[in-house]
DNA sequence: ACCCAAATAAACAACGTTGTCTTTTTGTAA
DNA sequence: TTACAAAAAGACAACGTTGTTTATTTGGGT
């Protein structure tokens, strides 16, 4: 590989003068620096990123531990408002996809520290409690869509509450008179913070709660429990005789269609369906488009980003805002 | 930072020894070897990646650029393919997420050549053909989910022909004696190719073409053209009256579910579906499960990365086999 | 005890940069 | 012209490693 030197020798200037054109230093006469950057170009030299980190002391590298973020699409968000960040200040984004199975999280903080990071963001899967290992704290890090028990570290996450009563109250806005809320699993956080936002936004609007029903659903992969969503639904809508339905992700929302189709009513027409989370193409999949508040996963990555840019330390718990995505099911 | 250096004058011994520790070199005395190996422990010394880069003039770094990779979710398996086989070789998997509008390709290229990346994959979205920018002539490079037109470079992509072969046969098999394909636009390769294995499926098993109807469907993001989707299963339900329908997509597959249900059929009993892709969630949300051709993704990010490993130079065009995953929709 | 080869450890240079200090060049005022 | 400060360029050390060469220690055979 070509190296400073053959440019300077190509030039016929020293060495250091190339590395102060490099480097956009201004005491290099014009004419020099003319010479120099044709040097670059006809041999086209790259600095070596490697031994300007060696000789800098900096490494330039924000480390980004996925903890099985990669397995619901739309977390991918992220990563890339991270990376967008990292890309406009030169930065380096090292994503490590930890996966129990694999690699330790262990593994990937020794990873980051050979590399010498200079910041962490670790990222969880969906919204929950975390518990790092006490590595962590050699080094600047922020959670992202999850929060530690013992407040040690900074961290951003989805605004559930504030979120559910948006979507409830646009729905009572609309003139939705009786609403069931399918939650998720209530030992999930986020379930139970969306419950307190339902039940907010029928307070404020001064509706009975008797036109509320929350129900929780386990929610899995496996067919099993996708079933029990539809028998659920099937109930809720004969027994409790909703005007509209929230459901606490997209993929249930797919079901609730099933069901609404299969009783011979119409979404966004006999019965309106809301939802949470914006997963991948989900909500335009669906006909008609699925109204659900999108997760605000690339926000939160370009937070935790600026965060340790900013080099911050206070130890703040942030949250960050859905967006509520409308279209025609309510 | 705690240095090499820092580690043998806690140790007693010369910092070269520490470095052989470090290394695993056997010309170490146990007694020595145990002495620095506590003083690492204790003082909690990493060896600085960058500074044995510089030294050693390699990096362990191979470049991943995802070509607008990121907006499906389940081509992230291109990535892990990857990544897990660099983990594994403890080598750098540098993935740089390219995007029209915000980094270019030679952005990403000369990033990774500062890096002096060792090799670079270069995924894309799609099976699809690219043209690259001549700089990755400089170091080897492999395409994943495309090819080049000048043959220039080594690619993976997907066996399309043989998917739909298996798929096809499958259904003829288990008794679908009529079928409609809603293919792809043909202008999209995997399209092209599909086709071609369908027939192909017809003339093994010495069924009549008459039996089956090919149709493409041009499928995008936006509501209009997802209507068209639906609108031509069901003509094509009613006038072909298929005993099976195959999907280009699962995408389009759940939405020929909705149309199948709103005529009163059963999928899996009345009408069986097929399609292509195992896309996320998709195949196990709708009831019954879909089956489906699953995408050789991981498969090709390791065959990808291992090619660079192997640091081979023949220019094949290798294909991969897609995964029939059987679930209940045929 | 002594020699000598083999095993081990140390010393020193090198990797490709940037920081610091010194030297040379340039331009201006006398 | 000469003097002299400011500007520009150069020389050299340093970053934290590893490769190579040189020095020391070890141990077995006399």
């Amino acid at each position: 590989m070509v190296t400073i030197k053959d440019v300077a020798a190509h030039a016929g200037v020293a060495f250091k003068t190339v590395s102060r054109v490099v480097n956009n230093d201004p005491t290099v006469k014009p004419k020099n620096r003319e010479k120099v950057l044709k040097a670059i170009e006809e041999l086209g030299y790259r600095p070596n990123r490697a031994a300007q980190m060696t000789r800098r002391k900096k490494s330039g590298v924000v480390g980004f531990i996925a903890d099985e973020l990669l397995r619901v699409p739309y977390t991918f968000d992220l990563i890339r408002g991270a990376q967008d960040l990292a890309w406009k200040h030169n930065k380096e984004l090292m994503v490590l996809n930890v996966n129990v199975d694999k690699y330790s999280v262990e593994g990937a903080v020794n990873h980051l520290f050979e590399h010498r990071a200079e910041g962490i963001i670790y990222a969880a899967m969906y919204h929950r409690e975390v518990t790092l290992p006490a590595q962590f704290s050699e080094v600047p890090t922020v959670l992202a869509n999850c929060y530690d028990s013992s407040n040690d570290y900074p961290s951003i996450v989805p605004d559930e509450k504030e979120a559910a009563r948006e979507i409830t109250t646009s729905m009572l806005r609309k003139g939705y008179k009786r609403i069931a809320f399918l939650n998720l699993n209530e030992n999930i956080i986020a379930a139970k913070l969306r419950k307190q936002g339902v039940e907010q936004a029928f307070a404020d609007a001064g509706v009975s709660p008797d036109n509320l029903i929350i129900e929780s659903v386990i929610v899995g992969d496996e067919n099993e429990e996708r079933s029990v969503t539809r028998k659920r639904a099937a109930e809720l809508i004969k027994n409790f005789k909703p005007d509209a339905i929230l459901c606490g992700q997209d993929p249930m929302a797919v079901e609730v269609y099933f069901v609404v189709q299969a009783l011979g009513l119409q979404v966004g027409k006999d019965i309106g369906i809301g939802s949470f989370d914006d997963w991948d193409i989900i909500p335009s999949l669906v006909q008609p488009g699925l109204t659900t508040m999108a997760l605000p996963h690339y926000e939160m990555g370009q937070w935790a980003f600026n965060y340790l840019l900013e080099e911050r330390t206070d130890k703040v718990k942030e949250s960050a805002r859905f967006t509520l995505v409308s279209r025609q099911s309510f």
